[in-house]
DNA sequence: GGAGCCATCACTGAAAACCGTGAGCCCCAA
DNA sequence: TTGGGGCTCACGGTTTTCAGTGATGGCTCC
């Protein structure tokens, strides 16, 4: 008998998981979780075999949640379920110490299997996933080496980055802020540099996906 | 008793979906579905009563999906299924004449009674869906005088797009198309003027918030 | 058998972004 | 007080984007 914790923010994930689970006698849940706080702690006086665990959560997400509890919990067995074979977030979850990966688009079976195999102390990565990291290391070493410090960016630079991110040129921006254009594009170029992108497509992705910026709507 | 088709691109909520429902007399699967193509080519021939769909699908996407089910047989209804309450998916939705919304993070007792508000003609929102549509009206008229004609982008243009949001520049699409780099910088001027923006940032922009691409989880 | 849209390609000139490098000033913490 | 980080500015050169205009063939729809 396997013992496990489900971590969704989804509660019809969380509803569909227990469903799924329910007639497995050889799984049992021990508890549920919204978020990755809860789950840490739940792990403070409880423990269980294995963690399954949503990575995009609010309060706080999978990755930081994995990273605590391998901390405090060495021992403790995570297996991450994902939507999308993101290869950046594999990565940071294998160098954290995940034990395994399973996309949801997977079927019942190797759910369980997963589990199983996770919570024997072995590792387990669908065919995707692995399929993913195969592909990666295929990839000429240029961008292997490529880990992501967390990068900050200064005060001033996030207000050029979001006059980029309105479609302001470096004059409009200069105008804006009182600085002058050399000053503006130097920011640029640092951001450009310290977020490893190329163009004002990259700057904007980044912006836009770490919420710097307000998105309309 | 109801039935119902089942759409969505993770096996695993399919999966999770059905578990939920099988002791719930009242409605029964006619059918599952992984993409809106498969939707579609399923209701030329049969019907149901309530198609429960997710938004983001390959293939077709649920929106498209939407579009064409309304069109081609306007009595049918579609019960969304998402993730994320983003008002300018539901807008699009409810144009086009989705019967009911509703988010992942609910439980089973909704999804049941949704899907049965909705067959019986009724139109169903949760909670948030509606709360964040609430919100919209109450804010200022100031962002009411522009009006977005919903601009459609063809097929190229979107490759191209998303190519831009890799940060390609227009000389790799071209090379990564099998085009000309005048070609790239024709799309990217029409598609320039068609959504009424200055520039790449711009471009980016749209492309997120409008989830035509990818964005990392 | 056009009208309209789409995808393709071309040319020009101006504007903006990108790249490298260097440097001065201010503040704060070691 | 020394050094590092943040903010400011400069310059020269290359690449890319932006703007305007025009053109061709293919396709579908009426």
């Amino acid at each position: 008998m396997t013992h496990i914790l489900l971590a969704d923010d989804h509660q019809m994930i969380l509803d569909g998981l227990r469903a799924l689970l329910a007639n497995e006698s050889r799984i049992h849940i021990d508890h549920e979780c919204l978020n990755g706080k809860q789950v840490l702690n739940y792990l403070a006086n409880q423990s269980t075999d294995v963690v399954v665990m949503d990575i995009s959560m609010p309060e706080m997400d999978g990755i930081e949640a994995t990273r605590l509890i391998k901390e405090r919990h060495p021992e403790q067995k995570v297996l991450i379920l994902t939507m999308h074979k993101d290869l950046s977030v594999i990565k940071a979850l294998l160098a954290i110490g995940a034990d395994g990966f399973i996309l949801k688009n997977t079927g019942k079976q190797e759910l369980v299997n997963a589990i199983e195999k996770v919570a024997n102390g072995q590792e387990y990565y669908g065919d995707e996933v692995s399929a993913t990291l195969i592909a990666d290391l295929k990839k000429p070493a240029a961008k292997a080496p490529r880990l992501k410090p967390p990068v900050q960016l200064t005060k001033r630079e996030k207000e050029v980055l979001k006059l980029i991110v309105e479609e302001n040129t470096t004059q409009e921006i200069a105008e804006k802020l009182f600085i002058s254009t050399n000053t503006v594009e130097t920011h640029r170029k640092n951001m450009l540099s310290k977020l490893e992108v190329r163009n004002i497509a990259g700057l904007v992705r980044y912006a836009l996906e770490n919420k710097l910026v307000d998105m309309a709507e």
